[in-house]
DNA sequence: CTATTAATATGATATATATCAACTAAGTAT
DNA sequence: ATACTTAGTTGATATATATCATATTAATAG
């Protein structure tokens, strides 16, 4: 019996990008020459809401986040790891501006790569085409979980669902090192930090996690599953 | 100066899909010996999350509603009217199964395209792989519109965006008879059914709308955009 | 044509979560 | 070292919206 999609709010999935390795050596050349690394630190704005794609993002190494901005705030759309393409969603004729921003949670590396020369391979090469239209859905299909849960799940359930992505998902630990603010995390589980606060102590006084200051360390994972399940 | 896209709950672009024109005749024949017709009466499940994508649905008569069910409850993901694709997320070579439920609020008529066979010509006409693109990347840009509204916007603010949306997007007038009951509409704007009847009343009252049971006239949309945009 | 179920409607109450205020601790700059 | 800003924390209060109860009306079935 195969498994229903896991509904869940964090990020992309774990598999890295392999559509470069579906390129002739020609086309490698042309995106090597046609992009450029670039650096960005912690809090920078990569790419803005609004202004021209005239790239598509790929990142080497780094965290961000991928968010909407509108009259009424920010929304993480999804947080994505190193080694994964970003901002394909631009690669769409009927738009000329990015659909969404994209900030560094921590020092990035990206690379750039020109979206014409990114289009022509497309239009050349159907197995990359296909290989992106795989990176699109999967990425599409994480991004409605985050979505079910933020509309559908109550801050508990939030809560505790984001910190097992960054457990599972980001750091790929049982302890980590929270580099995010209360503030941040709370803009990812869509509630206020006082109550981030609130309820990471709940958590920590029910004994889920044990906490000090920047450190998580996930005492019951099980009963953390359950509260994302059914809070 | 270009726009940035415009953040709204409803549906999918108002373009119809095109990338059938893009594909050679044998293509195009392979096609039409590889799918079925088949109709949908009001209420049935077009296809069922969790059960194996075996086809790509397009729907040639009729309107949608796209909802990922979960243990608490149900999403509406987007709505899509006539002569759209529908199931091109499950285009995706890690999952075997619909990442969400298909059901028709209306009589539907849809093609039932074997999904093998849309993979091959995928991998063989890089041009329509490149519609493919265009068409998810629409989509999807649709579809975090949404998710922004239904996070970030209070429920006079959703309920006035449906409103819009139907009228704008769906029926393309005026005034139009709403063929989505009471419930429906809450479940669209994210809210109780009672809450969708309270708020409709306060729009009547103040003039935005006309209302007869079925039938609703937008009287003042100018209002009722900027109860959208700031509610 | 009556019975039964579903849709619409309205008021009272409950509750999750935001907001506001105030205070401490920890960085950061002068 | 001292001022100053940002992050973390806690408690009191406000509020949007869900929930519950209960009619009324419309639709559907027997």
């Amino acid at each position: 019996m195969t498994k229903a999609p896991e509904i869940n709010s964090c990020t992309v999935g774990i598999d890295k990008c392999i559509c470069f390795d579906l390129l002739t050596q020609e086309q490698n050349e042309l995106i090597n020459s046609n992009s450029v690394d670039v650096e960005f630190s912690k809090g920078e704005t990569i790419c803005k809401q609004g202004t021209f794609a005239t790239h598509i993002i790929y990142l080497s190494e780094g965290l961000v986040k991928v968010h909407m901005d509108g009259t009424q705030g920010s929304l993480i759309l999804k947080i994505i790891p190193n080694e994964h393409l970003i901002a394909l969603t631009a690669l769409f004729d009927g738009n000329t501006v990015f659909p969404y921003s994209v900030s560094a949670y921590v020092r990035s590396k990206v690379k750039l790569i020109d979206i014409s020369i990114f289009k022509k391979i497309i239009n050349e090469n159907a197995k990359f085409a296909y290989e992106i239209i795989n990176t699109i859905n999967s990425n599409t299909i994480q991004t409605f979980g985050r979505f079910y849960c933020l509309t559908h799940k109550q801050s508990y359930g939030r809560l505790a669902d984001i910190i097992l992505c960054l457990s599972e998902r980001i750091y790929k630990k049982q302890i980590f090192e929270l580099l995010l603010t209360r503030k941040e995390l709370a803009e990812l589980s869509g509630m206020t930090t006082e109550n981030v606060i609130r309820m990471l102590k709940k958590f920590k006084d029910d004994g889920l996690i044990e906490m000090d200051g920047k450190s998580i360390k996930l005492l019951n994972k099980g009963l953390l599953k359950k509260i994302s399940d059914y809070g």
